[in-house]
DNA sequence: TATGAATGAGATTTCATTCAT
DNA sequence: AATGAATGAAATCTCATTCAT
């Protein structure tokens, strides 16, 4: 791993467990075990250095929801895939989706739009999900009303989950499961009717 | 108002609306208009002032959650009403929701238990979601395995349905409702049994 | 006590305890037990009261040593009467001989001088030891160059074996005893000759 | 000179004439010259930098003192050229005594023990001094009864008579001469006998 | 006399960023 | 690319002193 890298990972690493503030320049370079210039020299400001981990690790979740939604057939079973590949990745090694949940309300707002940019990934994030329910609807595997509103509340769900899990400590063992288990009744075509 | 209470005010807006790290000092004795030296006079350190707005946010919530939950008779309406006073407290003039948002990854960890602890006071919310649910369970309006889990699922949902609404740009009018029907769907029993 | 006594004596022993710089009006007026506007009421400045404090000390000091020195009859006795009841004042209940230590390097050059200040009164302290030098060359039991000179040493030796005592952490439990020796063989005069 | 020796030159001397309360940062960095931060930068807090400044003046101490003691043959020789050194340093130019009289009440009490700080460095000055008392024991050239408790003597007047010398305003032009004279006095085996 | 809220200057400390090597 | 010394602005927090009641 070259230095560049090594700051990259301990970037990650200190924003996703302290945050933004609490993250300091002489914290990554110690962690990373390397000279405090450097992270200057190859990421100029703290900023940037953490909407490019940011991106890093939503592109990685993107592409991770991808290929999970895409092995399904039936819009229910791609919906299901989606949701279950999302709670996985919060809480899988080294995917530092921890990072993301510090991401949200402190530096999307200020963030310029257009491709590229957070908000263009979180974007295809979004449209993924809503591309499934739509064809859920038209396969009779999904009983919902508007794709676009159902996919809101899933991704509230999905992001208020992985927060309660991985910030609160008003934690169960089963979470995720149950998660998985009310956006599925909730959105499952009756297959009585 | 007194200018222990202005700081006060001005506190919970500037947390609410900057973050516990962008909210300076300065800041707030500047919106409140009064001297920088009152804010430690009257509340000792800026974590101190963050705990005690909080503390006094909290306590409206759970107010508002107990009294609104009330009226309602049968678990399924208690639940609703619950769910419904929640998120109208999120975006009610001078509730200052928002500060509670902040606390969460931020502070929450940190602080001891105890009585009189924002952990003691969010398990007062917690245990009267789940009393609810219980109730739902016993006179047969609901239909959930377990209250405990459910109650995870559905505060997890009201807390990232709530921030999707105060602190995302991927908005859309209808999501308090959507997150409502969305609830009702999973947990309804179906009175056709 | 009235209140105006409360608050000397909750100074001096902070003053003595904690220094100078360490010692605020609030820990003063909490330790007192009355509101903190009265110290600024009653007294003034802290450095007023700083000194005031001191002043009273220092003339309970310079009583008790007058009152001791008279109990002897010759130089000598009268010379180690001095000396044992200084050591003995240091280490006396509610003599808050400590605030002195206190006072020598940092208030004591930017006084004035004058009748009624600390120069003043110590000056008195040092007048008795020279005049009780002095008696001792006169009635042959003191063996001393000169009674100015030997006045000096003897008193930093007080005054360093008292601070040695209560401020250091190499104290021995015969200190004040060694101390009253050690001048003893120095400036009795040898009876043999 | 570097700008860090520079700081702490400057630190040296600001805590031994002003004392550590009324040493300020900004004051160190403008008798440096250098820019503020690098303070904290090389030194980390005033607490830090008062020890390490200490710490060197101390262990300058120590070493004149086993150098300047290490030339004398007897015991009261050697302790006399022990005392005259510790006079000496006192006031020698840039040995910056004046700060180890600053460090006594306010500081030293805190310290935690163990090697490598200002309690063990004390502890060598005490202990050299402790076995020349013990040679001159042997030799015949001392007539005292303990020496733990003379060094405990010496050591006060030491301290207290550099105290006077340095920092009172009671000085006389002998009182070093004099010291020696009185400890001489006190110590020195009667050749008669 | 008594109270404590109110003020604002100043202290320590942190830290992103720059720059010489 | 790599290093870490250097800078100075800004933050939190302290506290003597004033003042209205």
């Amino acid at each position: 791993m070259t230095r560049k890298d090594a700051l990259m990972t301990a970037a990650k690493e200190l924003f996703g467990t302290c945050g933004y503030a609490q993250t300091t320049f002489k914290k990554i370079s110690e962690r990373a075990g390397v000279a405090l210039g450097l992270l200057a020299h190859h990421y100029g400001t703290k900023e940037n250095l953490f909407l490019l981990a940011n991106m890093e690790v939503l592109e990685n979740l993107v592409n991770t929801l991808e290929q999970a939604s895409a092995r399904g057939i039936t819009g229910l079973e791609r919906a299901m895939l989606f949701c279950r590949a999302y709670l996985d990745f919060s809480i899988a090694e080294n995917s530092h989706y921890l990072l993301l949940l510090r991401s949200f309300p402190h530096k999307m707002a200020h963030t310029e739009e257009g491709p590229g940019t957070l908000q263009a990934e979180f974007q295809k994030l979004y449209t993924l999900l809503e591309n499934i329910l739509e064809q859920g609807n038209e396969d009779k595997t999904l009983d919902i009303a508007s794709p676009l509103q159902t996919r809101q509340v899933i991704i509230s769900l999905l992001m208020g989950g992985s927060r309660m899990q991985l910030l609160s400590s008003f934690r169960t063992a089963s979470l995720y499961e149950d998660i998985l288990a009310f956006i599925h009744k909730s959105i499952a075509a009756n297959p009585a009717h």
